[in-house]
DNA sequence: AAGTTGACTTAGGACATAAAAT
DNA sequence: ATTTTATGTCCTAAGTCAACTT
């Protein structure tokens, strides 16, 4: 059963990979971190005062010597230097056709009134058929703006024309392709954005209302019973330290609470909510009691548990209620489903990893934060009573409904579209659409950056050898972040000497180059993988004569790589490498893995198989279930029970059989018949359980949500199933169907990504 | 050019609900 | 019917990338 790995089958070349779990993580940075930062200050330093020299003027690097890491500042200079000097070599191909098109404006007339959540009468259209080749130079770009418009126009009919003939070819189950058709079975109503014209100019709607956010119920202060207790003595806190007090205690269970900078940044906040006297007297966390409040909400909770059916029942209604009422909008008369439409609650911030400000106080977001976003003529949503907005605004280059700015990060939060609608789906198509486009020209990329490995200027160099990883590990590309404001994760372009180690040779291949690093959320990435010659000589000139701190790329910055790749093909930008290498491998591993005799769990277990080769790729680990082990075992557990019935049927199966031989009595015949079909029945059971097992094993570590979610083109997926008699069903759930449902509608067996 | 910020996608874990086992 | 386990939803942090500011 569970024996095969998944990793013979379906590992490419990337070598090994090993998961480790958060907790895994956590240690593996532990001895390194406290060091880092010190050294990462340093470092800025070290920097300033090299850039004063630096700016003196030379003009060094470039051949080798480069001898630190220039700060962010300094990198640029050089950057800039080089710029001058080369440019040239990528230029050729730059421009393709751009264009392409689709896509049209939509002219949807204010048409006042109400909006109800009328079902618009599809005025159809064309759009850009996914499927065909033509697609791929169907690049919705926006039209940048108004002067362009009439260019547009003109130029939009004969994209029309163009656009529309694909269009026959595709649907057969039975609707016509233009939409009008919806007769049979699909409901009515469900309204299918891809078949409507799309904005060209960077218009997101021309309507919009909806009702605003769901805000998060005051406190409630904890009844006078329950108290906080310090130093042994019970307490009562003034309502707004006690509403941080709750924060706390509500995640007593958690290990954040273990941690130092966690505890200092939420006492630290705390007090600024105590009054003189609690401050004065308040000193010390660690003599602070918050059990009281931690054990009256979990009775809290149990009792909420504990409620009768009806009860219940009643709660639920509630949230459909609310869910009704706030959870839709109208734009451009659709209705559509909001994603999130309560504001965060306040709470204490949780990072992920090592971050310097997890246990600050997350505020409460109240009306006066919110930023509005609605059309101008729509029923604008009203604050609370005696509550005003921060501001209503009406700006259709934006989709979102609701924004506010975050305490912590002081970041914006928005609320936005659920991924059903039609804002998001449109954007989801584009991306595929730019990989399937990168697909094209994917060949004359790696010629090119193979050759600028033997660049002379070292800024192309090394912006070839990120691109490289970027391609070939489907790493990220690695934003400069803010040192102090973050953990400290990294991705290609901001790779430090530090995370990277190379090996002449390593378990018999040579060039071995091994990472080690912390991505995304923490996240760690290890792979030790042959690269060629010419990138590892390359690597080992960029590590020369610096501190393990210091950025490996020095000189290329994503912003520059982006530049880059915008010349090479237009909307390319590093993470359309992971969007392509994603479907691209999807693809692949499901021509390979699938047999079309196999039955539908056999195909469904390829299917994660070739969907666990993606999350591989691009790393898309998750921590072991808890109950992982134990779940494991009485799985296991079934399995032998079930191959006991088994044998034990098949004895059966086989006396039964040799009685009817021997007397061919009807009876007899019907019992050898029974047993036989017993048998049957207990092994398909047996192979469904080995398959389950198998799976779960598979999957111990590895997150596929991911990658099905956010990079795999749902067509390569609709289309298998297609080809293969596997109800899409068995893929995606009821949510993922709803967000992929253009796809789904468009896509026929024969699509090829 | 460098730094900043806004908007939007991508991400894993927590939590709720459904389904299966007992 | 109750408990356990699997699945799906929610939540919001953490990225990407380009436009804007300085």
């Amino acid at each position: 059963m569970s024996g095969h790995r998944s990793n013979g089958a379906v590992q490419f070349e990337c070598g090994s990979w090993e998961n480790h779990s958060y907790k895994d993580k956590e240690k593996h940075r532990e001895h390194k971190k406290p060091r880092d930062h010190k050294k990462r200050k340093e470092r800025k330093e070290r920097e300033k005062s090299a850039k004063h020299k630096d700016s003196s003027g030379k003009k060094h690097r470039d051949k080798d010597k480069i001898k630190h890491r220039h700060g962010s500042k300094d990198k640029h200079k050089h950057r800039e230097k080089k710029r001058d000097d080369k440019e040239k070599p990528e230029g050729l191909d730059k421009e393709k056709p751009k264009g392409l098109l689709l896509v049209k404006e939509v002219k949807y007339e204010p048409d006042s009134d109400t909006h109800h959540l009328t079902v618009p009468k599809h005025k159809h259209t064309l759009k850009m058929e996914g499927n065909d080749d033509n697609s791929s130079d169907s690049k919705l770009k926006k039209i940048k703006t108004e002067r362009d418009e009439k260019i547009s126009r003109k130029r939009k009919q004969d994209d029309c024309k163009e656009v529309v003939k694909p269009k026959k070819a595709k649907d057969q189950n039975g609707e016509d392709s233009d939409g009008k058709k919806k007769a049979t079975k699909e409901p009515e109503d469900t309204y299918k954005w891809w078949k409507e014209k799309r904005y060209t100019d960077g218009t997101k709607w021309t309507t919009l209302e909806h009702k605003g956010p769901v805000f998060d119920p005051e406190y409630e202060p904890l009844p006078n019973h329950v108290k906080f207790c310090y130093n042994g003595e019970r307490m009562k806190l003034s309502p707004g330290a006690e509403e941080v007090a709750t924060f706390y205690a509500k995640l007593m269970h958690h290990d954040y609470v273990t941690k130092d900078i966690f505890r200092k940044n939420f006492f630290n906040d705390w007090q600024k909510d105590m009054t003189e006297e609690e401050k004065a007297k308040i000193k010390d966390l660690a003599k602070c009691d918050f059990r009281e409040i931690r054990d009256y909400f979990k009775a809290q909770t149990e009792a909420r548990r504990a409620l009768s059916r009806e009860e219940k029942q009643k709660t639920k209604d509630e949230n459909e209620r609310l869910l009704q009422e706030y959870g839709f909008c109208i734009m451009d008369k659709q209705k559509e489903r909001i994603a999130n439409f309560r504001t965060e609650p306040p709470g204490l911030f949780r990072g992920r990893g090592d971050h310097p400000k997890m246990g600050m106080l997350k505020l409460r977001i109240k009306p006066e934060d919110c930023t509005i976003n609605c059309s101008k003529d729509s029923k604008w949503p009203k604050p609370p009573p005696g509550k005003e907005w921060k501001e209503v605004r009406h700006d259709n280059k934006v989709t979102w409904l609701v924004s506010w700015a975050d305490n912590i990060k002081g970041s914006m939060k928005y609320i936005m579209l659920n991924s059903s609608s039609r804002v998001k789906g449109e954007k989801d198509w584009e991306k595929f659409e730019t990989a399937r486009k990168l697909k094209k020209c994917v060949d004359r990329i790696r010629a090119q950056y193979r050759d600028d490995w033997k660049s002379n200027e070292m800024k192309v160099r090394q912006r070839a050898v990120a691109l490289y990883f970027i391609d070939k590990l489907a790493l990220r590309a690695g934003n400069e972040k803010e040192e102090g404001e973050t953990a400290d994760t990294v991705g290609c372009c901001s790779l430090r000497v530090e995370h990277i180690t190379l090996h002449q040779e390593k378990d018999g291949e040579p060039y071995v180059v091994e990472f080690d690093f912390l991505g995304k959320d923490c996240i760690r990435y290890y792979n030790a993988i042959p690269v060629e010659k010419r990138v590892f000589k390359n690597l080992r000139r960029f590590m020369e004569n610096k501190q393990p701190q210091d950025d490996l790329f020095d000189r290329v910055t994503t912003d520059i790589l982006n530049k880059h790749l915008q010349e090479l093909m237009e909307g390319l930008t590093a993470k359309v490498f992971r969007t392509y290498n994603a479907s691209i491998t999807l693809q692949q591993q499901l021509k390979e893995l699938t047999k079309s005799r196999d039955n539908v769990d056999t195909k469904v277990l390829q299917y994660n198989r070739a969907n666990r080769a993606v999350a591989i790729l691009c790393n898309h680990q998750r921590a072991a279930p808890k109950t992982f082990e134990a779940s494991m075992q009485t799985l296991q557990a079934k399995i032998d029970t079930k191959r006991e019935q088994l044998s034990v049927a098949k004895r059966e199966a086989k006396r039964a059989k040799a009685e009817y031989k021997e007397k061919t009595t009807e009876k007899f015949r019907r019992t050898a018949e029974s047993k036989k079909k017993a048998v049957l029945r207990i092994e398909e059971q047996l192979m469904k359980l080995d398959l389950q097992a198998t799976d779960r094993e598979e999957n111990k570590q590895i997150a596929l949500s991911t990658s099905k979610l956010n990079y795999l083109d749902p067509r390569i997926s609709v289309a298998w199933c297609k080809s293969f008699d596997v109800p899409i069903e068995k893929i995606y759930n009821k949510s993922q169907r709803d967000k992929f449902a253009c796809f789904i509608d468009m896509a026929d067996e024969e699509f090829e990504f």
